[in-house]
Formats: structure tokens, C-alpha cells, sequence
DNA sequence: CTGAAAGCGCTTACAG
DNA sequence: CTGAAAGCGCTTACAG
């Protein structure tokens, strides 16, 4: 503060004008106990010395601060940015700050973080919760972002209607057969995901669900998952809960010859910044961080606001819907499909350009 | 606040124990002027009431807010999971916490994001600036992470030598034809790597420069960047300055049927978390970010806590190595690189499993 | 070794 | 409409 405050005050204008701190306080926040002259005079002032009011001192006199935390599982989760991204964005348009907690992948480091931010007097916090970990009362108000399925008050995507859509997708290009590739199978998100997927089989759909986090611990970290022995044995559709897993589905099968999307179809969910610059693009489902934010940051500030007791949050539970992007790892099956193509893969056509 | 603080304070101490607020602070705070037994007893009863020390109290008073700021050119940048990670674990060790802003692309937005963390009292700002802007004198310590290259005071990786290992690398795996893939010609960072790319080439070496944006303003966007062509042209290693222009150049070669790496070679920079789950994993560099973290932050807190008056920062510039991270995009120049390869890609041999 | 006092910058009853 | 006073929770000279 040494360095920031440019040193004007309140008491500074004050004694300019002559008149109390009090007054210039009203007149600035437009309380209205001011005549219109001296709120002019006042606001012409505070502007040409270059008044900042100290949110510090205003915290201290409110009690409130005017910062929200922001709790992540794993900062290096690559869907980080477009929370992070949103939230800030929501905040500061709604006059907060965003502190930052990383809860590093433990669950020990996520109660510490929440403790760190609660010490520095946060206002609310927001929270994407550690797989199974649930959120009891830590004294402020909290938004949690996570799935419909947890347990709690939260905001979320609707992940269940975004599998629904991907399986849609790919049954209207006449695939049946689906593989459904998620990571771990204590994800209530990912679960959301897999079980929309399965609700809109079509008529004589198959569909067999991998968890990629199982199979290593069977075979190892790191290799084959095997897809083009499934594309042997017909599978057409690889549906990954995310961009990562569809990314390391679509080099396997790139790498071991297989066309896609001639042969074999690949989708991905949240539609990483990536998703797009690959050859082929990718089809996956982007979710709508920005209505999202939106929703958890009112709901904290209206709590806050509002000085509600409580720490409860968008009792209504809002599942905000997600939109499909279809790019060129989709396409209609071929009729050669479900045996293993070893046909060059055609230079893409212009049309499939992106 | 209202529901943050237990509500208890330093004068509720001090009534429970019959001795001034003043005493209770010294004895918390450790500064030794109190006698071993009344610091004991403070200290029980603080720990029994859950005293937490208010940070805003101590902000208005000692006019330091124990907050830092972090500006990001876009938070969308996959890196920075990676930048902000590193800070924040940085900073919270140093007893710091950290408040996000988004310079959402706009160099307006920047200058604005800048001024909100201002406002709040941050007692230093750490900047990873857009392309081209320049940090000027905002009021308060700052640290640049950028490249060694920006003029100012900055702290970074060593890109420069990063690239240099890169082509020493492929150079002694026998490639002699390199395609350096750059996205922005004006950036530091970027111009640094190639640089260091350009200034190892071997003996009888040659190598050219593709910037995206420059082939996107003739070609469109987004569509493909003709690598098939270059390899038909004898270039047999592929460099890129990102590992996201790494992966969009190796999945347009695998769509092409050029087989990496038998084909040809392909590296990228950052280490990105998707580079070690495709196949074949990506050969990249890999910043130190911790390490430059460590430096930026101690940097700043050093500044901050001497209450030096300038705002400079780490005049010594350090850069940071990198490390060369060697997956399977890279291989020894076949015999027969240099044509196009429409051979098919064996299934990669267990060694070479991840 | 310990305490009384002042003050960081603000806002909010309360009185005029 | 305007002002004097109190106080948010802390720390820091200063005095004893």
C-alpha cells in the first residue's frame, strides 16, 4: 500500500473542501443525505487528486471484503482455464476479486486451502470439488460446481443431456456399435456423462463402457489402450467423457493406421483449446462456463448481500445445458465399417476444411 | 466476514486474560517483548477460542494487504494451469495469497485488470504481459515473466536455450532438414526459441520458418499447413514452438499417412498435459516453472518487505533452463526420410510404450 | 516486561 | 442537508 495508494484519503478531500469526512464519504457512494452542489464539488475533487477509496478500510468498517475464493481440485486440470476465465469474469463484473486456491489433488490441501482463503476473510467461495469429496458447512457462503449428481447445493453443466447428445449424434450417422471410453469410475461427472451416453442407444445398440484408470491398472500407465483391436471387433463409435481421453483415442488409432473418421468415429466433451487444431477436428461438447459462472456468482452474492445466515446456495440446483460442436472426427459409418481398414487415409476433403 | 470470523478477536483475548490487546499482539506475533509464561498462556487461550488474526485489520494498520496479483494475457492459454500453479504454490508459501485478473486479449483490458488489483491493495503484481506491451511504472513491485529478450525487468524460462536442444537433439539423430513452426512472428518468446533452434543447426544443415498466423492471413484459418508437401520436400523434422502447433503437425502428418517418427520427427515446447497421452508421446521442452516462480515471487516479496521504493525487480534478469523431455515423436533419421512414406505404421514396439 | 493511546481509512447510526 | 463521534481489528511508538 506503501506504493499503491497515491496517499489521497477521504479526511484529504475533507479538509479541501472543508467540509467532514462523512459527507464526502455519502457523496461518493451516493447515499443521497448530500445536496446536489456539494456531491458535484466533491466528485470533482476526489477525481483531480486522484482519489482511490482503500477497499481496505471499507472492509474493516463492513465486513466484508469483496473477494470470493476459488477452490480447484487440480489447477493443472487442462478445463482449468475456462473456469478460472469465467469466474473471474463473472466476479469482477459484479465488483468481486477472485483469490485463487489450488487444492493440489489432496484432500488435506483442499481443506487447507479453503482455510487460507477463509483467513483472509473471503466473502463466499467457490468450489470445484475433489472427486467424492463432499462439501460440509465451512462458514461462508460456497457455490459448488460439479455434477447434477452430487449430493448439495450446486451449479453444474447438464453432462447427462451431453452424453444424450453425443449418442444421438452418432446413431443418426448409423453407428451402433459405442465405446464408451471414461478414466475414472468415482466421477460423478464422468458417471453423468456415461450414463446419458447409454440412455439413447438406438434399437439394436451395444454399448461397453472402458475405464481407462482400471485398464492401466492392469496393464500399465501410459500404453495402448487397445482401440484397434476393437475396431476389430466392430466397434465404430469411440465416445470419450473428455478431450484427453479422445485425443489419446484418436492418435491410437491414427497411429495404427485406422482412418478416422472413415473407419472409426471419436468424440471428446468440453472442447479443449486444442479440440479445434487438430487434423481431423474434433466433435465434442462444449459446456457454457460463462452461464454457469454466471449462475454460482449470483447466487454467492445474493447470500452475501443479503447477509443470509446460511451457506446454502442456488437451492433449485440448475443444470445448464451443453451444445455439441460437430467437427470432422464424426462421420457416417461406412458400410465397410466394423472390420479393420487398412485404406490409405485420403488427403481430407476441401469441404472438410475447418 | 459476517460469517467468516468466529468472532473473536484480540481484545477478547486480552479481557479473558486481564492483559492489554496490545500485549496479546506482541505475544502472537512473537516480537519477544512478553514474558515466556503470559506468551504460553496467550497462546492456550487464542488456540482455545480459535482465534484467528484478522488479515484486513492488519492491512489497514500495517498498509500491506499480504496479497499479490496475477495478470495473464488470456487465462484461456493452456499454459496457464502450469504459471498459475506454480505462483500460487509460490506465493502461498511465502504467506502470500493471490487475486486472478484476465487481460482477456485487449492490451485495454490489461491496463484495466492492472488498476482492479491496484485498487485492492495488492502489494505487488506479477505480469506474464500480452505480445508487445511493454510493463511501464503502474505504482507498485512488479515481476515479468516473459523473455529474456523483453526489455524490463523480467524473470523466464531460457527459450533460446531450449530451442538449441531441441535441434541438437534431432541434429544428432541425424536430421538435417528442419521446418521450424512458429505461430506469432512478434513474440519475444516464440522468436527466442527459434533463434536458439537456428544457432545449433549441423554441418550441411538447413532450416526454414513457418509462421501460422502469417500462412492462416494467406491460406484461411485453421486449415492445413501442408506438411505432407514439406516432407515430400526432404524436410524430415518438424519443430514447433508449442506443443499445441506440435500436435496440430502431428496429427495432420499421421491424417496424411506419414508415419511418425519413421518419417519424420516432431518436437514442441512446454510440456503441455495432453503431450505424454497421445501416441506416440510428444518430445518437448519443459519449463521450470516452480523454479521460475520461486524467483519472480521472492523477487517481489523481497521489494515489498524491505519497503524499497522503486518498483523494479530482479535486475539480474535470470533465465531458467529447460529441460528436453524425449517421447517417441523423435527418431533417428530414417534412411529413407526425405520422400514421402506411404508405408504403414507398424504398431509401436513394447519399448516404446509409455 | 507491560499498558494506554493513537491511528490506518472507512461507514454508520445519531444528533443537529 | 451536514457534522461529530464511534468503531471495525490490528500494530506501533511511547511511556512506565
Amino acid at each position: 500500500m506503501a506504493f499503491v495508494r497515491s496517499g489521497s484519503n477521504l479526511s484529504q478531500i475533507a479538509a479541501l473542501l472543508g467540509v467532514s469526512a462523512a459527507t464526502v464519504s455519502n457523496a461518493l457512494s451516493g447515499k443521497g443525505r448530500v445536496s446536489a452542489e456539494l456531491v458535484d464539488k466533491i466528485r470533482a475533487t476526489a477525481a483531480e487528486i486522484g482519489y482511490v477509496p482503500s477497499l481496505t478500510g471499507r472492509a474493516l468498517r463492513t465486513g466484508r471484503t469483496g473477494v470470493l475464493g476459488l477452490v480447484l481440485p487440480d489447477i493443472a486440470n487442462p478445463l482449468f482455464p475456462q473456469i478460472a476465465q469465467a469466474i473471474e469474469f463473472a466476479a469482477s463484473s459484479a465488483g468481486y476479486g477472485v483469490l485463487i486456491a489450488d487444492s493440489r489433488g489432496s484432500v488435506a490441501m483442499q481443506t487447507d486451502a479453503i482455510s487460507r482463503l477463509v483467513e483472509r476473510d473471503v466473502d463466499g467461495i467457490v468450489i470445484v470439488p475433489r472427486r467424492g469429496t463432499r462439501i460440509t458447512d465451512i462458514g461462508c457462503p460456497v457455490a459448488v460446481i460439479d455434477s447434477p449428481s452430487t449430493p448439495g447445493n450446486t451449479v453444474s453443466a447438464d453432462h447427462w443431456q451431453g452424453g444424450q447428445a453425443v449418442v444421438e449424434h452418432l446413431a443418426g450417422l448409423g453407428h451402433r456399435r459405442f465405446l464408451l471410453i471414461g478414466n475414472n469410475a468415482a466421477s460423478n461427472v464422468q458417471n453423468d456423462r456415461i450414463g446419458g451416453m447409454k440412455s439413447r442407444l438406438p434399437q439394436g445398440g451395444h454399448a461397453e463402457v472402458m475405464w481407462i484408470e482400471r485398464h492401466e491398472a492392469q496393464f500399465g500407465k501410459g500404453g495402448l489402450l487397445g482401440l484397434a483391436e476393437r475396431v476389430a471387433d466392430g466397434f465404430t463409435a469411440f465416445c470419450a467423457v473428455s478431450d484427453l481421453q479422445a485425443l489419446r483415442a484418436l492418435t491410437e488409432l491414427q497411429r495404427a493406421g485406422i482412418a478416422v473418421p472413415e473407419a472409426a468415429s471419436v468424440t471428446g466433451f468440453d472442447d479443449l483449446v486444442w479440440s479445434s487444431v487438430i487434423t481431423p477436428g474434433l466433435t465434442t461438447l462444449r459446456m457454457d462456463m460463462a452461464t454457469i459462472a454466471d449462475i454460482a456468482i449470483k447466487a454467492l452474492v445474493r447470500v452475501i448481500e443479503t447477509d443470509a445466515a446460511g451457506t446454502a446456495v442456488a437451492a433449485d440446483r440448475p443444470s445448464v445445458p451443453m451444445t455439441l460442436v460437430i467437427r470432422q472426427t464424426t462421420a457416417r459409418m461406412a458400410a465397410s465399417a466394423g472390420t479393420v481398414s487398412n485404406s490409405e487415409p485420403e488427403t481430407p476433403p476441401e469441404g472438410e476444411r475447418r
